[in-house]
DNA sequence: AACGTTGACGTCAGCGTTGACGTAAGAGGG
DNA sequence: CCCTCTTACGTCAACGCTGACGTCAACGTT
C-alpha cells in the first residue's frame, strides 16, 4: 500500500542552500531576530516563499522544550455551554497563532488524567481546563510537574495555576431576589453534582432566600436534561407546594420544565422555572426560559488571555466575569 | 515573573541510567519491540514507573516525521451537529490513544488555510476535515503536499484523501415521499449555501417531488437559524400557497417554523416543517420538528476509523452512512 | 572442533531547529 | 595606525528519540 505521496517538506537547510547562507541565518530571519542585512532578509524571504518553507514545529518545540500549542479540556460537549466556550477559546487562540489540543473527559477522572498526560507528553505550553476533579489532588500534581493551567470556573492556589470564573453567587442572588419579587414562597434548587467549591450558585440562592426568610428545598443531581426531569418529577411528588425551581444549568431547567408540564401544571403560573447559562435553546422553547446569562465566548477569550500571560511568566489576576439575569416567560 | 516551576521530565537516558542499560534498550521496551529479556523488561518498567517517565512525543515525532496527533477541522460550532460529531471523533480518537488538534474555521477559507498549514507544521498524521472550500483546489493542494485527510460529507479523488458521508439523497427522498403521503402539494426547500457537490439533499428532494409530479420552490440561504427565519418569511410573502418547508438543517427549520408562526399560520396544519440532522433541539420545541436523523457520533467514529486506515497505508472505501426520517409533530 | 544462528543487548548518527559562541570585515575614535 | 566596537554572519552542539548496524555470548549442528 502506497505511503502518503508527498513532496518532502523544505527545511532550513534547503532554504539556506538556495540563498547561499547558513541555516542559522535563515532561522534568524524566520524568527525575526536581528543580525542580518536587509538584502539578505529579502533573499531569504523570497526563498522561503518559493520553497513554501514552514518551520518544523516539532523540532522547534523539542529544543525549546515547549511547543506553541495549548490544551483545552472540558467535561462534556452535549451541553451547548461548552461549544460556546470553545468558540471563544479557539478564536482567541487563533488570533495569537496558537494551535489547540482538544479533549472531552466525559467527567471521567481517568480520562482527564490520560488527556492531560498526553498533552504534557506533547510539551504543550499550557492548558485551559474545566475540571470536575473532586479533591484537586490530580490538578495539583500536574501543576507540580510543571504544567501551567488556567482553570475555568474553579480555583487552585499554585504558582502554575490561575483562574477564570463567573460570578454565579451574584447570579443566584439575582434569581432569588426575582423569584421573591414575583411572589414565590416555596422555591427549590436543583444543584449539580459538582465539587463543593463549585457550588456558589447554591450558596448564593439559599443565602439570599434565607435573608428573605424563605426556606429552600435542595436536590443534588446530574447536570443533564434527563436528570433534571427525573429530579423535578420526584421533587413535585414529595413537595407539591413547590412553586419555583432554579436549576444549575439550562438543560436541567428544560428537563424540570417538562416534568412540571407532565404533571399537568403550568409554567410559570404554577411553577416558575429558572435556568443558568443562557444557551440558545432557552429562547426557543415554550415558554421561553428565564436564565442567568453567561457570556461564554468572552469566558473562553479571557481564559486564553490569562493563559498567555501565565505562560509568558507573569502571574495573572484571577478573573470573575459578571452575569446577567435574563427574564423570559418561565419566571 | 518566575518561570513555570517544574521538575525536569525524565528521559530515556534517566531511565537507562537507573536500570543500568542503554537508552536504546529502554526505548525498545517502551515501544514494545523485541530484543530484551523478561527480567530487563521488568526492571525497565519499574524504573519507568518510578521516574514517571513519559516519552517526549515531539522528539519521537521529529524522527518519525509524523506525530501521533491528528487534526479535526470544522466550519462552525454553534450548530449542535458539530459538537456531536466532535464527540464521536474525540471518543474514537481517545480509544486509540490519539491526541487531537481542533479548529473552527467559521467558514472562512483563509482561516481554513491557516489552521491546516499550522497543523501540517506540527507534522500531524492526518486530518478529519469538514470543509466548505468551493472549488476544492485548496484541499487538493494540501493533499498534494502530503496531508492525508478524511473529508466529512464531501469527496475528492486523490490518493491522500478519503471520504465519510451521509446518504442525504435518500433522506431527502424520504422527506419528499412523506410530505406527498400527508397530502402536501406546494413544497418549498431552503437549501444551504454549500458547494453544489454537497447539494444531495436538494437533488433528492426535487427529483423525488418531480417523480410525484409536484413542483418545488427552492431558495438558497445561509445555514443559520436567523437566515432560515428571514428566508421563510420572504417565501411565504411571495408564495402564500406554500404548505411545506424542508430545510437543510434543523436550525434553519426552527427559524422557518418561527417565521410561519409569526404570520399567524399553524405548524403543521397550514405549513409542514421538516429539518435535517436530528439535533436535540428538535424534540423540545413546540411543535416538535420532523427531521432526518443523522447519527453524528457514529459519523465521527467512522471518520476516525477511516483516517487510521488511511494513515496506516491502506486506501479505505468511501463510507456512506444511512439516515432515518423521524416523524414528529411538525410534519 | 569449527561453524552458523539466535538472542540480547550496545553504538552511532541524525531528525530540524536554535542557544552559545566564534570570527572577519568595516566603522569610529584617539 | 592601532584599538575597540558593532554588524553580519558561520560553527557546533544539543534537544530526546529511534533506525541501522555492530558485537558478543550461548546454543545447536555436522
Amino acid at each position: 500500500m502506497a505511503a502518503a505521496h508527498s513532496a518532502a517538506r523544505a527545511t532550513l537547510i534547503d532554504v539556506a542552500a538556495k540563498v547561499g547562507v547558513s541555516p542559522r541565518t535563515v532561522s534568524r530571519v524566520v524568527n525575526g531576530e536581528t543580525g542580518f542585512s536587509e538584502a539578505t532578509r529579502q533573499r531569504v524571504l523570497a526563498a522561503v516563499d518559493e520553497l513554501d518553507y514552514q518551520p518544523n514545529l516539532l523540532a522547534r518545540g523539542l529544543i525549546r522544550n515547549s511547543s506553541d500549542t495549548f490544551g483545552f479540556v472540558i467535561t462534556m460537549i452535549d451541553d451547548p455551554f461548552f461549544p460556546d466556550l470553545a468558540l471563544g477559546v479557539q478564536t482567541a487562540g487563533l488570533e495569537h497563532g496558537r494551535t489547540m489540543f482538544f479533549a472531552v473527559t466525559n467527567r471521567d477522572p481517568a480520562v482527564e488524567e490520560q488527556v492531560l498526560r498526553s498533552m504534557m507528553a506533547h510539551s504543550i505550553a499550557g492548558a485551559i481546563v474545566f475540571s470536575e476533579d473532586h479533591d484537586q489532588s490530580k490538578l495539583a500534581r500536574f501543576a507540580d510537574r510543571g504544567l501551567q493551567m488556567v482553570l475555568v470556573d474553579d480555583v487552585l492556589d499554585h504558582p502554575n495555576v490561575c483562574s477564570v470564573s463567573i460570578d454565579l453567587y451574584d447570579g443566584a442572588r439575582q434569581v432569588a431576589d426575582h423569584l421573591v419579587a414575583v411572589g414565590r414562597t416555596n422555591p427549590a434548587i436543583l444543584s449539580g453534582s459538582s465539587p463543593p467549591r463549585k457550588q456558589r450558585r447554591l450558596r448564593g440562592f439559599t443565602e439570599t432566600m434565607t435573608a428573605h426568610g424563605v426556606p429552600v428545598i435542595s436536590r443534588s443531581v446530574d447536570l443533564t436534561l434527563e436528570a433534571g426531569e427525573v429530579a423535578a418529577r420526584q421533587l413535585l411528588a414529595e413537595h407539591p407546594e413547590v412553586d419555583a425551581i432554579f436549576a444549575f444549568n439550562d438543560l436541567m431547567a428544560l428537563g424540570a420544565m417538562r416534568a412540571v408540564q407532565a404533571t399537568g401544571r403550568t409554567v410559570p403560573d404554577d411553577v416558575a422555572i429558572v435556568g443558568c447559562d443562557g444557551i440558545q435553546l432557552t429562547e426557543f422553547v415554550n415558554p421561553s426560559i428565564t436564565t442567568i446569562h453567561i457570556d461564554r465566548e468572552r469566558l473562553g477569550r479571557t481564559a486564553v488571555a490569562s493563559l498567555l500571560e501565565l505562560t509568558s511568566g507573569s502571574n495573572p489576576e484571577p478573573v470573575v466575569l459578571p452575569v446577567e439575569l435574563v427574564v423570559r416567560e418561565s419566571a
